[in-house]
DNA sequence: TATTTTCTATGGTCCTACAATTGACTATGC
DNA sequence: GCATAGTCAATTGTAGGACCATAGAAAATA
């Protein structure tokens, strides 16, 4: 006659089971609070610029103590998905992220995973032909306006300043980032080109020769945008990138032969 | 004979000062050390795996409560900097943000940027055709063999839920970007397609036919990517993309005209 | 009506205390 | 001697209370 204890599962189930359960982590309560009000707020519980409860108002509903509410309060406000104000009728407000503090993501893993300048230039390669591209498809007057403001200022920094010019060289290519109209594309392009504008400056390969060659190319891309003819503005920005990664690619040689024989 | 006051400076100037004071925002004393603890780990004063000071250290460095100190580490854990162990020889670690991290940012922002489709689709455009190229020309025999071995089972699962098929997809498409060896463009690539993802599934437009077309579109940039030709996977995948674009737009188009008259 | 003052709910900060965790160390049993 | 179990101690995790600083609204005042 079957006993109870016969009934249980045999010892090769039971070894089964142990792998089955694996690693468990707990997460820290803030964690899971800061989880929880995500969740809220991307199915539009909380919608942009509506006041999620009060600290003391999340500490009577989840029993949680007022650090720990906090603590979660600072780690959606990391992920900017809220902005806290102090004061009567403050608390936190829901709030998309913005665009530097993706920026600044991105910029911080590269950082983090030693991303080659190599790659760098070969993403920038993948984005500016369609940056020209769209924006000579979706620019507006104002865009239009804006980019030859710049180059006007461009040319006229040919001979002052390296910072002042590269600075003058990332306004331009932001606002033509700004002129093709996709939020993403922009960002990713605006993330790259500071990574880069890192490596620039250590380098200082801004030479007078490498400027006007620039500034004549953003001159040729910006015409083709003006007449609204994107194929050729995809075409002058693939050629202007590539030229640029060439000059880039010689200046890294030769720091690294610097390097090897100072 | 002049006074101490008649050497005082002008209202005029007085003027300018005020403006040049501007709104003065005040920090938060945990966002204050957040930033300070974030450039030290930048500059190289706690490397990747060693442990910051502990936070009853932090707490007597800073004269700041432990709950700020607390706050601070919630704020560079939520970027990713660090990562936080209790017990004894715990404490918080430096690390890197990592892959998931920042694609779950990238998602984050889309969302709230309210980014449409069409920007995801040009963005995708823009990067499939590089990713194809360089793993035309970096792959090596194991990114080879792990495509097609997904290329096998993608194909096996012609008949299978759409839910499997999308998902073998994403995770061809994700294998393909590992190939291409270039962390950046991987994350970009793999954060819009899981964007995109949700748009497929709600539009659950992976038919038969447009399955079958897929798979033959990878297995011809699967070929270039295998005999190194570069050039030719850039261009297929370039084809590919565009002809998912224009699928995708005609679903988008039916859901559309289906809305306005159901 | 315009200005100033007061009021008060809210986040910001500090403090203390204790629980939970976890790796090293020690003791125990065989 | 070795493996197992138990102990210890430093660290993070959490709770709770107290008070300060802030900033709008509302009331008082001119």
């Amino acid at each position: 006659m079957p006993t109870l204890s016969s009934l249980t599962v045999s010892k090769d189930h039971q070894a089964d089971a142990l792998a089955d359960l694996g690693a468990i982590e707990v997460p820290k309560s803030s964690e899971v609070l800061a989880r929880r009000l995500q969740d809220q707020i991307l199915n539009g519980v909380y919608g942009h610029g509506e006041n999620l409860p009060t600290e003391r108002e999340l500490v009577a509903a989840t029993t949680l103590s007022r650090g720990s509410v906090r603590e979660a309060l600072r780690i959606l406000e990391a992920r900017g998905l809220v902005t806290t104000r102090a004061g009567r009728y403050g608390g936190s407000v829901v709030s998309r992220p913005s665009d530097s503090m993706l920026e600044n993501q991105i910029s911080l893993f590269a950082r983090g995973a030693n991303i080659p300048v190599r790659a760098l230039v070969e993403t920038r390669q993948a984005l500016a032909p369609m940056i020209a591209f769209l924006a000579a498809s979706n620019r507006t007057e104002e865009d239009l306006e804006r980019l030859k403001s710049i180059s006007r200022q461009l040319e006229a920094a040919t001979d002052e300043s390296v910072p002042r010019f590269l600075r003058l060289n990332a306004d331009w290519h932001s606002a033509l980032a700004d002129a093709c109209h996709n939020g993403l594309l922009k960002i990713f392009a605006e993330a790259i080109a500071g990574l880069m504008l890192e490596v620039s400056e250590i380098e200082n390969f801004a030479t007078h020769e490498v400027r006007r060659l620039a500034i004549e190319a953003h001159q040729r891309i910006l015409d083709a945008i003006e007449a609204g003819d994107a194929e050729t503005a995809r075409r002058r920005a693939e050629r202007d990138v590539a030229a640029y990664a060439k000059v880039l690619e010689a200046t890294l040689q030769m720091r690294i032969a610097k390097e090897q024989s100072p």
